[in-house]
DNA sequence: TTGTATGCGTTATCAG
DNA sequence: CTGATAACGCATACAA
């Protein structure tokens, strides 16, 4: 049974709603669809004539090619999907940002997952979402190695983002937080801070490790390090600064802006003139901390970087090319209004 | 030409590579197509050996039904699509998070796609994203209301958030703008303030044209109104404040939150005490304006409320029933430490 | 240049 | 309960 005869039976029954098809728009312009198809596709060599009819029916008709029965045809969708543990965090923006503008320069688009910081689902959301797509860009930084190492295979092509996949071969795009560290400290310690207060940010984040790593190791034989559980918001941030007072710190540094933000908040509320009493780095940079008050010292991750060149990588590897080396972003120290001299004791 | 042999001959030539298809699982669990797709899909009526057998295979291979091709397949994709103009505004963020969580338990998925404020792609992008999904939430506050018009039918089944479309049945989240500015101003007025100044938003946004009229109307023999254009950013804001000082105005009424923070820090900046020589309100309460120095008096939009209203309206779209009636969210005034008195002159 | 026939990977109908 | 087989909507060798 034909696939025309077929409709026709539907016809009988919902006359009016037959589906407007590649078929439907051949069938009013009287060619094949194959003819259709190369119209729709641009392809040049179709006579001039057909060509106006076609498009003419396809106009009237109001038809478009369905995207799903193309990737399936053409085994490519054309889009790519990132997968972020939060959008709430402005960290992201600036990736999501200039990774749509490269992709679309490709006439690729993005798609955004979120997995709400929701860790059991992130595995099932990523492979969904990479099979819907050509290429993901991954943001994972909780998921356990060993999973995402179980994973990788599934979602390959795909580039990371914040961390690396030890046993993968695959591009990712981290950020030198140790460097990042180091320059702070660095900063207080020339404002003559000689004890320092770290808030940090989840257990499970392998980039605040690398931030207790770095400061662990420059604090040795050179200043007091205090280590405080305080996550990654603002709300954490403006909750353990209550402890900070008892703590004879003179400087803080916290996991990221966002806790900085809220500490700064909190210590405010409290009294403490910041940086007169207490000074404060964040990390990160996102857009509004120069806005606090003070606006806020800290080390700045240059976002826009990362988009297209995530997308060079995926794109490379979409196209079985291979791709540039990985990049390993040097924070830039931002010295703003936050930070200040020691306060004599 | 049978599927089959079709793929023994490709395997001559890249034998390891044979695409782990619903067919290839299978041809190894020696089954038929169709029962390898009722044990994907959890069909309880296939014997428990079978089942088995192809679960074993399935797992050895690695297979996973192709999204795409169950898609075409099935006439839905299992998801939805929302369409925001800036990922960067926290406002979206809320209704995202909501949107999210509510449309998984229904099993549905949500992926997001950013226009970036590029109001040429937008309509594109709509079109592009509904197609390739069941449903869409359609953010666009600054498109023409004659090209959404026109839009419509191929976006059917969708809902709007943040404006309504005369002419097309189609359900409608909005907020009460006018109501939220009528409080601010009721707050503002009790504090004294007579001559008030406006941060306008951007000229194309239905939303800045409401909250323009609801102050106009208010002010009316009330208090004197100078409007400012200014935008929708920190940026905007932070910039425009150094107009403020020859106005003599004693508050300000900012377009949102942003366009408010970034007036504040300006004001700090420029010396300006706030609340004791300027008063400022801002709109929607995104979420770190309680930590700002003040803490920022404005009207809070419930933002979590939107998203699952959305999926539901959708979700009864989706099924033809007749969504519930639309909402017109009334923002709540949240008095904080911006706003005082109007100082005496 | 155009049409025919087939495949893309699944699901669903309908016999057996 | 299971297996052929026809859709789903499109693209593309191949033939004409």
């Amino acid at each position: 049974m034909s696939n025309r005869s077929q409709s026709s039976e539907r016809a009988h029954a919902q006359v009016s709603v037959e589906r407007v098809t590649i078929g439907l728009v051949a069938k009013t312009a009287g060619v094949s669809r194959a003819t259709v198809s190369r119209v729709m596709n641009g392809n040049p060599r179709v006579a001039q004539d057909l060509a106006q009819r076609v498009r003419r029916a396809a106009e009237e008709l109001g038809y478009a090619p369905s995207p799903v029965a193309r990737s399936l045809a053409l085994g490519r969708t054309g889009i790519i999907a990132m997968l972020v543990p939060d959008l709430g965090n402005p960290m992201f923006q600036g990736i999501l940002h200039g990774l749509t503008d490269a992709a679309a320069q490709e006439n690729y688009r993005l798609l955004v997952a979120d997995s709400n910081e929701n860790l059991h689902e992130e595995p099932v959301l990523a492979i969904e979402a990479r099979r819907r797509c050509d290429g993901l860009v991954l943001c994972a930084p909780r998921m356990p190695a060993e999973q995402l190492l179980d994973l990788a295979p599934q979602l390959a092509p795909f580039v990371l983002i914040n961390r690396e996949l030890p046993g993968f071969a695959t591009p990712s795009l981290t950020i030198d937080f140790a460097a990042g560290i180091r320059d702070l400290v660095t900063h207080l310690l020339s404002l003559g801070h000689r004890r320092l207060a770290y808030l940090a940010g989840p257990d499970t984040s392998a980039s605040n490790h690398a931030r207790v790593q770095a400061l662990h190791k420059a604090a040795e034989g050179t200043f007091e390090l205090v280590e405080l559980p305080c996550g990654a918001t603002f709300a954490d941030g403006h909750a353990v600064a209550d402890q900070l007072t008892d703590l004879q710190v003179t400087a803080v540094v916290a996991y990221n802006d966002l806790v900085a933000f809220g500490t700064l908040s909190r210590l405010h509320e409290l009294g403490i003139n910041v940086p007169a009493q207490m000074s404060i780095v964040g990390f990160d940079d996102i857009p509004f901390v120069r806005y606090t008050t003070p606006p806020l010292t800290t080390a700045s991750v240059p976002m826009d970087q990362l988009g297209p060149q995530a997308w060079e990588r995926l794109w490379a590897l979409m196209n079985d090319k291979s791709p540039e080396e990985n990049v390993h972003v040097r924070p830039r120290l931002e010295v703003r209004g936050s930070t200040g001299p020691a306060p004599s004791r």
